[in-house]
DNA sequence: ATAAGGATTCCATTGACTGGAAGGTCAAGG
DNA sequence: CCTTGACCTTCCAGTCAATGGAATCCTTAT
């Protein structure tokens, strides 16, 4: 399979195809006119990658991920260690987003927005200046 | 005011003002021995900053931010609808993360995590794979 | 023959900093 | 006067995870 079928079958964009090569996370072969040629494997792999990524995971995760996903005989504790400390991080981040999302929103409807020029939203942001 | 004191006062660190001055945020005096020498305005700016870059507002909303602060003429209007935008943005953040956070937390608690290898984490994401 | 569409490599850029090296300045202590 | 240490300077490189673009090569169809 060349990397154009890939890319539509995986949903992942050629240039992060290259990219994934380039940092080693996927090996495909080469054919004889120097185009990759992706076995199956390849494609699951890159499948995987797409998940995990969009799930959060960091590239360094995934390697990790990976690397437990090819080895037969790790231990699930392994996986679900990492798939831990990354859902923490994602409910931290929400937990930031809300805060911001609170305090802006607050502001917003405070903002009469018109043609004055006064106006909390700078008011507040210039406050903590004082 | 030396660097350092402006970074103690706003929480900034010093690497991040010199960036900002690299970028045009602000534009410190210099002493004669060629250290900045902040101004209160520019502390004031840089808390101003501070603050709208921990609201989630681009570099660039801050340069417009900045721009709107500084002029006294400004409709709230401008401000409220940038404000605005910067909470959509937001909200889909939190959205995404939510979807994220589900399905992650729906695996992990489908996971014994134990020392076998079978790990349900494992198998949905190469499930996609086909 | 030629044109389109896909593939290749390589280099640069993004955003918003952060790290580190090499060196200049300043105040205090001996 | 010398040294120590804290603070300041510039400049270059690296981070993360791609993404954009240029120049060139390969394949297929007309």
């Amino acid at each position: 399979m060349n990397i154009g079928d890939v890319a539509s079958r995986t949903g992942l964009p050629a240039k992060t195809i290259r990219y994934y090569e380039d940092i080693g996370l996927v090996k495909p072969l080469r054919s004889e006119n120097g185009y990759r040629r992706f076995r199956d494997s390849d494609l699951h792999k890159l499948s995987f990658l797409g998940r995990a990524r969009s799930l959060g995971f960091s590239i360094e995760d995934c390697r990790t991920l990976v690397a437990l996903y090819e080895d037969h005989s790790r231990a699930s504790a392994d996986v679900k260690r990492i798939a831990r400390q990354n859902l923490e991080k994602i409910e931290e981040k929400i937990a930031e987003l809300q805060t911001m999302h609170d305090t802006l929103s607050h502001l917003v409807s405070a903002c009469h927005g018109d043609d004055r020029p006064d106006c909390p939203i700078l008011s507040d942001l210039a406050k903590a200046a004082g």
